[in-house]
DNA sequence: CGCTAACCGAGACGGTACGTCAAGTCTTAAC
DNA sequence: GTTAAGACTTGACGTACCGTCTCGGTTAGCG
């Protein structure tokens, strides 16, 4: 039975040491230090540094986001990219996800799993894509990995390269952008 | 003067470790090693690991790519981004993409530097961009760092997170799906 | 705790290392590959080279000879000058006092540490100068400090130099002119 | 031809660099940029480092002192040693005889030609006691080997441990204690 | 008076060892 | 029987100098 204190001081001491020192600054010696915890308990109940990493992410998350259905593929994506886009104001999520990107790319047992979790956040786009093609709002033939790589692309590479600004701002004209580009050749 | 025998032996056993070994598989020593070279060579001419890996993938790429220039965006958009997706062809620099991007998470030194190379990247589309614009090919008030952002946002997010093939058979739809959403909703 | 198999395992390895190939052969890390122990555990348990030889020099001591205390100067000078030429007959400990004192002069921080062993050693001396002076052996107002250095002076001048023999024989000599030094123009 | 100006360069940058840095703080590397001379110029007149601290303390002392022939021992004796003590009033010969003594256990090649230099010195004190031996002011069968050790002993193990001040003002006890325990058992 | 040999600086090269760091594994003892 | 404590192996890091070496560029003095 994992305890509760010895959990949550191992999680709060990660989610800390990423605000203040970034993802390189986590170190599971750091966190067993600060969560005055010996390194073996976290061992114990984290294969890996991303490992805790992604739960101290999804700790600062918490409520699932319902997958949005408001019966229009433009209301739909509003309503998730500009909560996609809400992570960029929060330091930790842009690190953990940052640190988390860079892991998935060096470690290949961590990148399945961090696979994983992304897939299960574009299944949510690939259902509001689904939705939108019953209704005939997709142009026939568009295939909806693609399409999620759309919505999800240049939020990654924005979030990952930091050449610009992030924020809810861009929801707008990402989804303008996108339903124009999904429709197709509208008139021929 | 820098010894062209150590240098191309440096570069050598960078790439060839790239390619046995993958990104984390690239140490400095490792390379001295191979290279026949001793480690402070390695030093005196590179920095760090990054920008190591980063003149070895410099050097597989070798001849910089003509801006394209065919007079229309869809043509332009074309040939930039088959070539793009034809990085995916070369094992070498797909792990070298994927590991620079994972070290600018990490090391924000190295971070700075990577931004400056994607952005000579990034200017190439945006003179692309440019072009069409006087044309009359984009909507008016297109952002075109955002725009930039669509063309490799979904390039780089496949190559990192490697749910699904990436290679030059992409380029046909993203095309298509970037010129109808940055033309704009054109009847109104 | 430190493991007594590592500790151990890393003071034969020094001292192997001290017989075979002097001081200057002595590295942490031929050390530790000797040991079959990480670097990282020598330097856990000792912060430099000299501290681990004088660590080395002393177990291969061990016993602390007792202050000798036979009712006259030359007697008491006898038993300690003897015992001290005895050293020269060890080389292991011939060639870690010879490393200790040269490390002392290139390591003002050692040097710190290596006087106080010294010192240990000197106030042998000075104990039996002191028993000396109460029975009147001593001309008066003579400095313990430098008598000491007569003792102790020739001893290591031509252990360090070399130019040479030193061995238990020469205490005989030694004393009787210490002693005779020492009682002081007695007569006038 | 060696160049006079680099040469002069060299010796002046050692000692400098000695007297700022201790003898640890002289290194070929530093010693040649600080004499802004290439490095092989300083290999190619001196063949490592103790040697160059060597000449760099020679030229320090500059004129040999001769022979004291004062016709007593105590005399001889005491010019002698007095100029000898001297030697702690310069930091830079301090630094220089000590960083030599260490050089000499750590590097038996060094330590031959150091000793070569040593029996120069021992040489003078010899010929002191030759002389007072044909005047009978020494014991029969005194070795003037070890009685020269018994004047430079004292003096190098104090300059070499530094447990206490140092200085001409010791000649007077040394010498007393000397010229009594050479002179041998007053009745004899 | 011009040639040639030496000496010069600059600095790259292969090495060796340093001391540090964090990773991840393992043992011990207490609660 | 879970924990805390912390010692352990491993492997790479980046640094400092070492002593050797090649390279052109002066300078001197010999012929």
């Amino acid at each position: 039975m994992r305890s509760q204190d010895a959990s949550e001081a191992v999680l709060a001491a990660t989610a800390a040491l990423l605000e203040e020192a970034g993802y390189h600054g986590v170190t599971i010696e750091g966190v067993a230090k600060r969560a005055e915890v010996a390194k073996s308990t976290v061992y114990r109940w984290w294969k890996s540094k991303p490992a805790l990493v992604m739960d101290a992410y999804r700790h600062s998350v918490e409520q699932r986001m319902p997958t949005p259905d408001t019966g229009t593929l433009a209301g739909d994506l509003t309503l998730f990219t500009t909560e996609l886009y809400r992570i960029a104001e929060h330091p930790l999520r842009v690190r953990a996800l940052r640190g988390l990107m860079a892991e998935a790319q060096l470690d290949p047992a961590f990148a399945e799993e961090f696979r994983g979790w992304v897939e299960s956040r574009r299944t949510v786009v690939k259902e509001i894509l689904a939705r939108a093609a019953d209704r005939g709002e997709l142009a026939p033939g568009t295939d909806p990995d693609f399409a999620a790589d759309q919505v999800f692309g240049p939020f990654w590479y924005r979030l990952l390269v930091g050449h610009a600004d992030l924020g809810p701002a861009l929801a707008r004209d990402h989804v303008a952008q996108l339903v124009e580009g999904l429709r197709g050749r509208g008139t021929g």
